[in-house]
DNA sequence: CGGCAACTTGATGCTGGTCAACATTTGTGG
DNA sequence: CCACAAATGTTGACCAGCATCAAGTTGCCG
């Protein structure tokens, strides 16, 4: 794996989201039709960036909020130790970046982990369209709400979840995630490592290895190399919806 | 305690804005006076509400952001078993019920700990508002990015601190907050129970109550009733950064 | 094919949870 | 204002889930 180049040395073009197959996940859902030219014209479409490709680093100055048009990106915290503690993954049609507003800043780091194509909103034109176009500053804030009971959720995840309800929860947001992109729910690549899923779960990479294997052995998954099958789904629902 | 009436019932007048010791905490900071007072316009100030007093309840549909004036206000989780659990405490200044705009619901309830005044913001009025003065809606953007910061500090600390090291920076955030706030930074008033610490931790009570009384053993803070001394503010603070 | 990173599996131990008994504080009604 | 009940907090004994350490296996890339 090799971290190169920022994302912003890649070439980039303007968006079109009018053609985008993700209007309705990503910024634009249920914008009209003109507000949607306004956006796309701020909108800069990164040219593929392969897995390692760093998208902002934690403590560059912050400049624009980033949406996936396809790939996934890892958010992480980098240690001084060099440890990352990854916050969040994120799928085409979602949003990163928020956080950077309030501090001039980008709190943690970006990359990605396969091949990924990127939006990139510059948040000072962002704002100036906002605020002439009312539906789409309305359209911003859902999604910073959205980003706020996403994390609520991953806290009381954290707070009160078993290993194996975590892990059985994250698949099963992947899988929702996927069927909502038109992929198969019960069928997907994951890109990412057992580190980093533990780092994620707040779980050790044997802990994840051991729930994997378990959950192999009792049926509920299929999984070699980097390939997730998931052969019973409602077996996997209810290890979710467990207690309280 | 006791958990009757609704926020909403309480007597309501028009807030000044400009009057108020909070504006360099509150949505209002630096404002420039003219849109102060079309804040102050929109914002409702309720009369005391008692501890135990509901703001809102999961699941109402959502009409507003609050702000807490003087007082303290809990935001939590209602299990199907009655069990709360806790995801933030909040300050004269702060802001909560920002989950809500993009479900058009609140997520989650909030109660009061103690007796507070709390700033009540239509979000339609709000909206309304933030069209038209660009310095508003560029501090409302501010203050969700903080909501955001502050949830993944949250969960980096319930991913990877001990229970000492999260009671340690619990301590020192509410220690942080009533200096901003221009009280004592070394003795303070604990409204919450143990049961609220450690819900909202990650930790159940008798952990809590350990690591208080261990603290207390070790000279790091002096604790009876609901007062709160730190005795050594340095020991506490390297608790705090301790690690990665 | 060799070397390294990622993953798996097992043995052992520690942190914090659970259960239980008791102490203290708070709230209520006479 | 006191007496009592209920809620909250403290402390101890014990235990379990997950971390840590260690050794081996698999898969990937030059």
């Amino acid at each position: 794996m090799s971290y190169q180049r920022m994302a912003s040395d890649s070439p980039v073009a303007r968006a079109s989201c009018t053609q985008c197959h993700l209007p309705e996940l990503c910024l634009p859902r249920s914008l009209p039709c003109g507000e949607l030219l306004e956006l796309a014209d701020i909108a800069l479409v990164s040219s593929p960036i392969q897995r390692g490709g760093i998208i902002f680093k934690s403590n560059s100055p912050f400049r624009a909020i980033y949406a996936i048009r396809s790939g996934m990106v890892k958010q992480y915290y980098e240690c001084s130790d060099g440890q990352q503690k990854i916050l969040g993954f994120y799928l085409p049609g979602e949003m990163l970046g928020f956080d950077g507003i309030a501090k001039g800043r980008h709190q943690y780091s970006a990359a990605t982990l396969e091949t990924t194509t990127i939006c990139e909103l510059n948040y000072e034109e962002l704002k100036w369209v906002c605020s002439r176009t009312e539906r789409l500053d309305e359209r911003f804030h859902c999604l910073m709400s959205q980003e706020i009971s996403k994390e609520n959720e991953s806290l009381l995840l954290l707070k009160s979840k078993t290993a194996e309800q975590r892990l059985a929860i994250f698949l099963n947001s992947l899988s929702c995630r996927y069927k909502q992109l038109g992929y198969s729910a019960n069928e997907f690549k994951l890109s990412m490592s057992r580190a980093e899923i533990g780092s994620y779960l707040g779980l050790t990479i044997e802990t994840v290895s051991r729930l994997f294997s378990r959950m192999q052995r009792e049926g509920l998954i299929e999984s070699h190399h980097h390939t997730l099958r998931i052969l019973d789904p409602t077996h996997l629902h209810a290890l979710c919806s467990e207690q309280c």
